[in-house]
DNA sequence: AAAGATATCATATAAAACGTTGGATAAATT
DNA sequence: AATTTATCCAACGTTTTATATGATATCTTT
């Protein structure tokens, strides 16, 4: 099973399409194996050659748009300065949710919103985290720097989700502004 | 079905503390409905009387988690000051995650932990936006007023749930003292 | 372009879990 | 104490899962 063969890319492709598609219409605990290999047109005796279930399939998409936000964050953030560091983060935050916006809504579509929370703070706290600790203002406030981080990345990741599902209501530079103005100037 | 009945009470209260337990040793997809009754020391066909399915259940649960939580809400809220408003829901929100923790802390255990934010995010949408909407200062800003809630909702709720998982490391009074500190003057 | 490798398909099958039913029993309400 | 009714038991058909096998189609390699 080289994991190139185009066979597999093109079946993997297409199991992801359509759970995704399907998770528009119907709560993904209603969806089965079967609907998932209908939508696709892949057998399903195919669909158990390349995941063990359905939720395999699903933790298997959400960890490619993690790496997919990884990456931009890693390629994206040249800047050693803390100050700015953090709006470029948010930057790049933003534009994830802009591009990936259809495939994050059909998942919140009939769904709990927190998939959608789980994913993004995941791909936060894994990658920011240490940049954070590195933070040398943060050193001297009185208050733990665990709960500072979790305090602004719950403030920042709630506002996101709030612009996903009010993506026309704003620009991407309007919540940019509104949120480098809510974050203190000795975070920025 | 008068659900006064005691018999009723008594099983759909056996069913409760069933799933949760269960959900301290696996995941909530993996437990079955035949897994619940047995834990419950009920009869499926009893549990289908009450419940469609699993998740019926698990949402009736939570349910009546948030019910209580609101009941907390509004017997303790008394002032009409807004600023201190805030505090004492914080105050209420912290004792709720702290009289609640061992049910909070099984289904996060081998579930994904936004369950957790689903039921909490919920419970202070429902009856703290009101508030928040008749917040006079709130008017000043030049930032949406629906977007400052959600910075602060998703930051107070994300420090909490990080408490939850830390809840030795920091009293409750702790918390809330760097929850006041990081919320701004204007806002308390 | 042909040969070889292998992913996919079609089909069959067993097991697990679901969801419902009807009558007997036990527990509650009045 | 009489009546109501929730629970139990056991059985049943259906759905879904999960796996296996050989034939076919597609991709890779040379």
């Amino acid at each position: 099973m080289k994991k190139d063969d185009l066979r597999i890319i093109k079946t993997k492709k297409a199991l992801y399409n359509a759970l995704i598609n399907l998770m528009k219409n119907k709560t993904f605990e209603e969806i089965k194996v079967s609907d998932i290999c209908n939508e696709a047109l892949v057998n399903r005796s195919t669909f158990y050659a390349h995941f063990e279930d359905k939720y395999t399939l699903l933790s298997s998409f959400i960890n490619s748009l993690k790496d997919s936000f990884l990456n931009e964050l890693n390629t994206n953030t040249k800047t050693s300065n803390s100050k700015e560091y953090y709006t470029e983060v948010i930057k790049i935050f933003l534009a994830h949710i802009e591009r990936e916006k259809d495939t994050y809504l059909s998942i919140a579509m009939h769904n709990r919103d927190s998939i959608l929370v789980d994913i993004i703070y995941d791909v936060i706290n894994k990658d920011i985290k240490d940049k954070f600790n590195e933070d040398e203002k943060l050193k001297e406030s009185s208050i733990p720097k665990e709960i500072i981080a979790k305090f602004f990345f719950g403030a920042v990741v709630n506002v996101g989700i709030y612009w996903l599902y009010n993506i026309d209501k704003y620009t991407k530079e309007e919540i940019l502004n509104y949120l480098i103005l809510l974050i203190p100037n000795e975070l920025k």
